[in-house]
DNA sequence: CTCTTCCATCAATATTTCTTTATCGGAGAC
DNA sequence: GTCTCCGATAAAGAAATATTGATGGAAGAG
Protein backbone atom coordinates (compact mmCIF):
# COMPACT_ATOMS: atom_id res chain seq x y z
CA UNK A 1 0.00 0.00 0.00
CA UNK A 2 1.13 3.44 -1.02
CA UNK A 3 -0.72 6.37 -1.59
CA UNK A 4 1.64 8.54 -2.94
CA UNK A 5 1.42 6.11 -5.85
CA UNK A 6 0.75 8.77 -8.82
CA UNK A 7 1.08 6.49 -12.47
CA UNK A 8 0.46 8.47 -15.52
CA UNK A 9 -2.87 5.79 -16.63
CA UNK A 10 -2.49 6.58 -20.41
CA UNK A 11 1.07 6.47 -20.48
CA UNK A 12 1.48 3.25 -18.79
CA UNK A 13 -1.38 1.90 -21.01
CA UNK A 14 0.51 3.14 -24.66
CA UNK A 15 3.80 1.66 -23.32
CA UNK A 16 2.38 -1.72 -22.47
CA UNK A 17 -0.09 -2.44 -24.98
CA UNK A 18 3.01 -1.72 -27.70
CA UNK A 19 4.84 -4.78 -25.50
CA UNK A 20 1.43 -6.94 -25.45
CA UNK A 21 1.66 -8.11 -29.06
CA UNK A 22 3.89 -11.51 -29.99
CA UNK A 23 5.28 -9.79 -33.15
CA UNK A 24 5.57 -6.74 -31.52
CA UNK A 25 7.54 -9.13 -28.59
CA UNK A 26 9.80 -11.01 -31.13
CA UNK A 27 10.30 -7.57 -32.63
CA UNK A 28 12.01 -6.29 -29.27
CA UNK A 29 13.87 -9.37 -28.46
CA UNK A 30 15.57 -9.34 -31.60
CA UNK A 31 16.44 -5.74 -31.56
CA UNK A 32 17.79 -6.32 -27.84
CA UNK A 33 19.76 -9.23 -29.12
CA UNK A 34 21.65 -7.91 -32.21
CA UNK A 35 20.92 -3.91 -31.87
CA UNK A 36 20.26 -1.93 -34.74
CA UNK A 37 18.09 -3.63 -37.79
CA UNK A 38 16.60 -2.60 -41.07
CA UNK A 39 13.02 -4.00 -41.64
CA UNK A 40 14.06 -6.24 -44.14
CA UNK A 41 16.69 -8.45 -41.51
CA UNK A 42 13.76 -8.56 -39.08
CA UNK A 43 11.35 -9.81 -42.10
CA UNK A 44 13.84 -12.67 -42.66
CA UNK A 45 14.49 -13.33 -39.36
CA UNK A 46 10.31 -13.20 -38.03
CA UNK A 47 9.20 -14.48 -41.45
CA UNK A 48 6.75 -11.64 -41.37
CA UNK A 49 5.23 -10.20 -44.18
CA UNK A 50 6.61 -6.51 -45.17
CA UNK A 51 3.40 -4.76 -43.92
CA UNK A 52 2.99 -6.51 -40.87
CA UNK A 53 6.14 -5.21 -39.68
CA UNK A 54 5.91 -1.95 -40.86
CA UNK A 55 2.35 -2.24 -38.86
CA UNK A 56 4.16 -3.16 -35.53
CA UNK A 57 7.04 -1.18 -36.19
CA UNK A 58 4.91 1.93 -36.16
CA UNK A 59 2.85 0.76 -32.56
CA UNK A 60 5.93 0.19 -30.83
CA UNK A 61 7.94 3.50 -32.57
CA UNK A 62 4.38 5.59 -31.71
CA UNK A 63 5.02 4.12 -27.89
CA UNK A 64 8.42 5.22 -27.85
CA UNK A 65 9.91 2.21 -27.32
CA UNK A 66 12.00 2.15 -31.14
CA UNK A 67 13.68 5.04 -32.76
CA UNK A 68 14.28 4.86 -36.76
CA UNK A 69 16.51 5.94 -38.82
CA UNK A 70 16.99 6.02 -42.79
CA UNK A 71 19.73 5.05 -44.81
CA UNK A 72 19.44 5.19 -47.94
CA UNK A 73 16.75 3.14 -49.18
CA UNK A 74 17.09 0.95 -45.76
CA UNK A 75 15.50 2.03 -42.37
CA UNK A 76 16.90 0.41 -39.35
CA UNK A 77 15.46 0.42 -35.80
CA UNK A 78 16.83 0.22 -32.36
CA UNK A 79 15.29 0.19 -29.11
CA UNK A 80 15.41 2.86 -26.89
CA UNK A 81 16.78 2.61 -23.44
CA UNK A 82 14.83 5.82 -22.10
CA UNK A 83 11.60 4.35 -22.75
CA UNK A 84 12.53 0.83 -21.06
CA UNK A 85 13.45 3.20 -18.03
CA UNK A 86 10.67 4.93 -17.78
CA UNK A 87 8.51 1.32 -18.10
CA UNK A 88 11.10 0.22 -15.64
CA UNK A 89 10.07 3.20 -13.11
CA UNK A 90 6.25 2.56 -14.08
CA UNK A 91 6.25 -0.73 -12.57
CA UNK A 92 8.53 -0.23 -9.67
CA UNK A 93 6.56 1.91 -8.61
CA UNK A 94 3.58 0.17 -8.43
CA UNK A 95 4.96 -3.09 -7.18
CA UNK A 96 3.81 -3.58 -3.68
CA UNK A 97 6.58 -4.14 -0.82
CA UNK A 98 5.87 -4.66 2.55
CA UNK A 99 8.39 -2.06 4.36
CA UNK A 100 7.36 1.48 3.03
CA UNK A 101 8.77 3.60 5.26
CA UNK A 102 10.66 6.89 3.25
CA UNK A 103 9.17 9.17 0.77
CA UNK A 104 11.62 9.77 -1.63
CA UNK A 105 11.64 5.26 -1.91
CA UNK A 106 15.12 4.99 -2.57
CA UNK A 107 14.82 2.31 -0.22
CA UNK A 108 14.56 -1.30 -0.08
CA UNK A 109 13.71 -4.09 -2.78
CA UNK B 1 23.22 -5.27 -27.77
CA UNK B 2 23.23 -8.69 -25.97
CA UNK B 3 22.87 -12.25 -27.62
CA UNK B 4 22.14 -13.52 -23.91
CA UNK B 5 18.58 -12.46 -24.27
CA UNK B 6 16.32 -15.02 -23.72
CA UNK B 7 12.94 -13.91 -22.77
CA UNK B 8 10.21 -16.05 -22.70
CA UNK B 9 8.06 -14.21 -25.37
CA UNK B 10 4.31 -15.69 -24.64
CA UNK B 11 4.60 -15.10 -20.83
CA UNK B 12 5.62 -11.13 -21.29
CA UNK B 13 2.94 -10.59 -23.41
CA UNK B 14 0.73 -12.35 -21.27
CA UNK B 15 1.77 -10.28 -18.84
CA UNK B 16 1.86 -7.01 -20.64
CA UNK B 17 -1.59 -7.45 -22.45
CA UNK B 18 -3.45 -7.59 -18.78
CA UNK B 19 -1.65 -3.94 -18.15
CA UNK B 20 -2.34 -2.97 -21.47
CA UNK B 21 -6.08 -1.44 -20.75
CA UNK B 22 -6.86 1.48 -19.18
CA UNK B 23 -9.44 -0.33 -17.15
CA UNK B 24 -7.12 -2.72 -15.61
CA UNK B 25 -4.48 -0.40 -15.11
CA UNK B 26 -6.69 1.89 -12.93
CA UNK B 27 -7.35 -0.89 -10.97
CA UNK B 28 -4.00 -2.13 -10.48
CA UNK B 29 -3.14 1.45 -9.11
CA UNK B 30 -5.88 1.31 -7.17
CA UNK B 31 -4.61 -1.64 -5.75
CA UNK B 32 -1.36 -0.20 -5.60
CA UNK B 33 -2.61 2.84 -3.17
CA UNK B 34 -4.51 0.96 -1.31
CA UNK B 35 -3.90 -2.12 -0.64
CA UNK B 36 -6.14 -4.55 -1.01
CA UNK B 37 -9.50 -4.21 -1.82
CA UNK B 38 -13.29 -5.68 -2.81
CA UNK B 39 -14.75 -5.80 -6.13
CA UNK B 40 -17.41 -3.39 -4.31
CA UNK B 41 -14.75 -1.18 -3.37
CA UNK B 42 -13.34 -0.68 -6.77
CA UNK B 43 -17.12 -0.25 -8.52
CA UNK B 44 -16.88 2.55 -6.22
CA UNK B 45 -14.04 3.79 -6.99
CA UNK B 46 -14.01 3.30 -10.81
CA UNK B 47 -17.83 4.00 -11.21
CA UNK B 48 -17.75 0.91 -13.72
CA UNK B 49 -20.09 -1.78 -13.75
CA UNK B 50 -19.84 -5.10 -11.69
CA UNK B 51 -18.96 -7.49 -14.67
CA UNK B 52 -16.89 -5.34 -16.59
CA UNK B 53 -14.87 -5.78 -13.25
CA UNK B 54 -15.14 -8.47 -12.51
CA UNK B 55 -14.07 -9.47 -16.23
CA UNK B 56 -10.92 -7.18 -15.95
CA UNK B 57 -10.04 -8.98 -12.49
CA UNK B 58 -10.04 -12.19 -14.10
CA UNK B 59 -7.83 -11.15 -16.41
CA UNK B 60 -5.53 -9.84 -14.03
CA UNK B 61 -5.58 -13.12 -12.19
CA UNK B 62 -4.75 -15.61 -14.65
CA UNK B 63 -2.06 -13.22 -15.92
CA UNK B 64 -0.92 -13.80 -12.11
CA UNK B 65 -0.41 -10.09 -11.35
CA UNK B 66 -3.12 -9.71 -8.52
CA UNK B 67 -5.07 -12.70 -6.08
CA UNK B 68 -7.87 -12.75 -4.61
CA UNK B 69 -9.29 -13.90 -1.09
CA UNK B 70 -13.19 -15.10 -0.68
CA UNK B 71 -14.37 -13.79 3.14
CA UNK B 72 -17.74 -14.32 3.35
CA UNK B 73 -19.61 -12.72 0.78
CA UNK B 74 -17.00 -10.50 -0.37
CA UNK B 75 -13.96 -11.26 -2.73
CA UNK B 76 -11.00 -9.20 -1.70
CA UNK B 77 -8.37 -8.59 -5.00
CA UNK B 78 -4.50 -7.49 -4.13
CA UNK B 79 -1.59 -7.18 -6.13
CA UNK B 80 1.41 -10.14 -6.44
CA UNK B 81 4.61 -9.06 -5.87
CA UNK B 82 6.06 -11.33 -7.63
CA UNK B 83 4.57 -11.22 -10.80
CA UNK B 84 5.49 -7.35 -11.03
CA UNK B 85 9.12 -8.76 -10.36
CA UNK B 86 8.80 -10.68 -13.06
CA UNK B 87 8.02 -7.81 -15.13
CA UNK B 88 11.01 -5.70 -13.89
CA UNK B 89 13.33 -8.86 -14.88
CA UNK B 90 12.14 -8.47 -18.59
CA UNK B 91 12.03 -5.20 -18.96
CA UNK B 92 15.37 -5.07 -17.38
CA UNK B 93 17.21 -7.92 -20.04
CA UNK B 94 15.31 -6.32 -22.67
CA UNK B 95 16.68 -3.02 -21.85
CA UNK B 96 19.66 -2.05 -24.38
CA UNK B 97 23.41 -0.87 -21.90
CA UNK B 98 25.93 1.14 -23.71
CA UNK B 99 28.08 -1.34 -21.43
CA UNK B 100 27.58 -5.04 -21.94
CA UNK B 101 30.73 -6.63 -20.29
CA UNK B 102 29.95 -9.55 -17.91
CA UNK B 103 27.93 -12.54 -18.49
CA UNK B 104 26.25 -12.77 -14.96
CA UNK B 105 25.01 -9.26 -16.01
CA UNK B 106 24.62 -8.43 -12.07
CA UNK B 107 26.58 -4.97 -12.78
CA UNK B 108 25.35 -2.11 -14.36
CA UNK B 109 22.39 0.29 -14.30
C1' DC C 1 -38.01 -20.12 4.80
C1' DT C 2 -37.57 -15.27 1.94
C1' DC C 3 -34.99 -11.38 0.80
C1' DT C 4 -30.86 -8.93 -0.05
C1' DT C 5 -26.04 -8.30 -1.15
C1' DC C 6 -21.75 -9.51 -3.50
C1' DC C 7 -19.86 -11.47 -7.25
C1' DA C 8 -18.94 -14.74 -11.29
C1' DT C 9 -20.38 -16.11 -15.76
C1' DC C 10 -22.79 -16.25 -20.11
C1' DA C 11 -24.63 -14.50 -24.57
C1' DA C 12 -24.99 -10.80 -27.66
C1' DT C 13 -23.23 -6.75 -29.31
C1' DA C 14 -19.91 -3.23 -30.04
C1' DT C 15 -15.36 -1.93 -30.53
C1' DT C 16 -10.58 -2.38 -31.25
C1' DT C 17 -6.75 -4.57 -33.22
C1' DC C 18 -4.44 -7.38 -36.58
C1' DT C 19 -3.68 -9.28 -41.23
C1' DT C 20 -3.81 -9.20 -45.95
C1' DT C 21 -3.65 -7.21 -50.47
C1' DA C 22 -2.66 -3.55 -53.22
C1' DT C 23 -0.72 0.79 -54.11
C1' DC C 24 2.63 4.45 -53.83
C1' DG C 25 7.04 6.99 -53.02
C1' DG C 26 11.97 7.42 -52.37
C1' DA C 27 16.62 5.84 -53.51
C1' DG C 28 19.64 3.98 -56.05
C1' DA C 29 21.36 0.94 -60.36
C1' DC C 30 21.43 0.94 -65.23
C1' DG D 1 14.73 8.31 -68.58
C1' DT D 2 13.28 2.90 -66.82
C1' DC D 3 13.68 -0.74 -63.57
C1' DT D 4 14.29 -2.73 -59.08
C1' DC D 5 14.49 -2.76 -54.16
C1' DC D 6 13.05 -1.12 -49.50
C1' DG D 7 9.52 0.34 -46.89
C1' DA D 8 5.26 3.23 -45.60
C1' DT D 9 0.34 3.57 -46.02
C1' DA D 10 -4.57 2.71 -47.08
C1' DA D 11 -8.67 -0.14 -47.48
C1' DA D 12 -11.15 -4.33 -46.49
C1' DG D 13 -11.80 -8.29 -44.07
C1' DA D 14 -10.82 -11.32 -40.11
C1' DA D 15 -10.01 -11.98 -35.42
C1' DA D 16 -9.53 -10.81 -30.76
C1' DT D 17 -11.27 -7.85 -26.83
C1' DA D 18 -14.36 -5.18 -24.26
C1' DT D 19 -19.03 -3.75 -22.77
C1' DT D 20 -23.63 -4.50 -21.69
C1' DG D 21 -27.60 -6.80 -19.75
C1' DA D 22 -29.33 -10.93 -17.77
C1' DT D 23 -28.89 -14.99 -14.93
C1' DG D 24 -27.50 -17.72 -11.13
C1' DG D 25 -24.95 -19.06 -6.98
C1' DA D 26 -23.16 -18.36 -2.37
C1' DA D 27 -23.50 -16.09 2.06
C1' DG D 28 -25.63 -13.86 5.29
C1' DA D 29 -29.86 -10.99 7.59
C1' DG D 30 -34.47 -11.36 9.14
Amino acid sequence: MNPAVATDIPAAVRLFHALSDETRMEIVVRLAREGERCVCDLQDALDAQQSRLSFHLRVLKDAGLVRDRREGRWSYYSLRADAFDEVMSIVRELKPSRRRLSVGGECCD
